[in-house]
DNA sequence: CGTTAGCACTCTACCTTGATGAGTGCTAAC
DNA sequence: GTTAGCACTCATCAAGGTAGAGTGCTAACG
């Protein structure tokens, strides 16, 4: 699809561009990168290449840049991934030395690291819960009037949720439901749990079958909300430091997207199929990350479930690099 | 201190820059408020009120602005809090209308509507649960190798905490010393038990005494941390809307802040006699914030304890309505 | 004596202009 | 096919110039 030169020309201007964030010209390919051949020549490959829709001219007469295009093209002509410079690597060593126990403690100093590796946001996905087991439920009184139900998966996790105790229902009559509960469903994935249908357990005990499908599916959701899917960012301040978001009016859409929970999941949110993927620019169905790439790399931490490790920035994003550092830091975090 | 015609003038510039953003100068004021002076006698008054250090000039030949000092006189010399305006008010209700149900989410509805209604940054901070009292101490086995140790508060918020079993400790024995320390210290309020000496009890079943102590302190702080002091933000993006903010670097400031937990809990932090704080400018301890003013009113839910809501924008901020709106909300959340 | 009108002065914000330099596209020669 | 040369285009930046807002001072007024 490119001749051998072309993709010179074009990885020159990708590299360069990632590199100083300017336009990129002529002249400069030709005195930088010295690949024998002259500048008026490289110009008739930009414009070949420019035609073929890899980069762009902001104005006549600046020097080109990658398109979402030829930044696509340079992310899959990657075979291997870097290894990583000595001093990243050491740095990852020192942050994750020892110590670091508690599901969020790990995802909070992952996301600073990331986001101070990198001078992008990062974004970290705690494992979701929807794979973990049912251990048992279990219910606090707490006065007469309320009780905590508790749900314990295998990992670990807990979910909790004050429920106003119905008329005539003790909290005898609830801590059995609990057990049979727990005898019936126990070793099932949360996800499945969903479908269960409480409201047969409620019959027995006199309590509305609705109410108390309602409350279990808050229990459950609970749960699954809880560390599963949780999300930290690191760093949205430090996307300021990029060139790209000087003016003001880009980064805050970008920011105010990050504040809902919802869009940031499904920004990070990827094919199952590949450990990584790459999101370029308008790739990101959503308008306001038009000029932002997500790099994201899955983690599983064993008996816990599948977790997301991302760096969002622009779209001139050190794409080897930040491949390599979230590889191994996945599988840091796998590691546990 | 001040006669009144000081008071006026002054007044009228604090309250014409919280509108405007604009230095506002002896001719705005004799024409936008008429209390029957001409603007050269305005003009006397305002060489006074720079000189006693009220007012500030941002150069020779722009109007006046309010200095830290010049709002703070402002804020002492509000009386009563003005009525909500029918706006606000019915924002407030359609928002708080019906529902909304556990604390999570009361927290995160609030901090947005907050943010909406100001155009500032909106910190909500979760009941303490330092007056909280313990429940029920238990554990909940997950396989031969470790256990989940929880605790529950009498409010019904749990802690939770995976314990690796240390060797030759069953998890029988666990579950006993969490029965011996739910009998000993039930009722306790949540900050007294971290003078306990939990060690003791160690002893009797031959886990090493500091290894216990260290995975108890582990989980106290986990309730403490888990909901209460809990930090929700709300439009941090918002503020770039305020003219102050179009220069970056003072806003990236500001953002870095508040991405640091620890210094947002401290910011909010107040003296504990009054309903109500203001901090203006360079009242806030923290050099970043020295354009910022900090609003904070507390709340208190019945038998959950004390939290905060504030309000962080800039030094220009609507002092009286913003207060008027947390009052408002502050005694909303209290009825939850 | 406090108040006010008038005036000269100061400073910012904004626009225009012109110079500079980076970079392109085209053409003609190698 | 490659390259040197040249005319042309734009963005950026500094310099200059104007308009407007606002001040401080002074002298007159009631």
């Amino acid at each position: 699809m490119l001749d051998e030169r072309k993709r010179q020309v074009l990885f020159a201007i990708v590299r360069d561009y990632i590199q100083t964030a300017e336009p990129v010209g002529s002249r400069t390919i030709a005195r930088r990168y010295e690949f024998g051949i002259g500048a008026a020549t490289i110009r008739n490959e930009m414009a070949d290449l420019e035609e073929m829709g890899f980069i762009e001219q902001p104005h006549t007469s600046a020097g080109r840049i990658p398109s979402d295009r030829g930044y696509r093209y340079y992310v899959d002509s990657l075979e291997t991934l870097p290894e990583l410079t000595v001093v990243d690597a050491t740095l990852i060593k020192r942050h994750f030395g020892g110590r670091l126990r508690g599901h969020e403690v790990v995802l909070e100093a992952t996301a600073r690291l990331l986001s101070s590796l990198t001078n992008c946001v990062s974004i970290v996905i705690g494992p979701s819960a929807a794979q973990t087991r049912l251990k048992v439920m279990q219910v606090v009184p707490l006065n007469e009037l309320s009780a905590v139900l508790m749900l314990v998966a295998d990992n670990g996790l807990v979910a909790s949720e004050v429920v106003r105790l119905p008329e005539g229902l003790s909290v005898v009559d609830l801590g059995e439901v609990c057990r049979v509960i727990t005898a019936h469903y126990q070793g099932r994935t949360i996800d499945r749990l969903h479908e269960m249908n409480f409201g047969a357990f409620a019959g027995g005990i006199g309590v509305r079958a609705e109410t108390f499908e309602r409350a279990m599916d808050k229990l459950i959701s609970g749960l699954e909300r809880l560390e599963g899917e949780r999300v930290v960012l690191g760093g949205a301040t430090n996307i300021l430091n990029q060139p790209e978001f000087k003016d003001l009016a880009k980064y805050r859409d970008v920011l105010k997207v990050l504040e809902v929970q919802e869009l940031v999941q499904k920004l990070v949110a990827t094919s199952t199929t590949n450990p990584y993927s790459v999101s370029i620019g308008a790739e990101n169905h959503l308008n306001e990350m038009r000029d932002c790439s997500i790099i994201t790399a899955r983690y599983t931490i064993s008996g816990e479930g599948i977790g997301h490790i991302s760096i969002l920035g622009p779209t001139r994003i050190e794409y080897p690099r930040v491949l390599s550092l979230l590889n191994y830091i996945s599988k840091l975090i796998g590691q546990g």
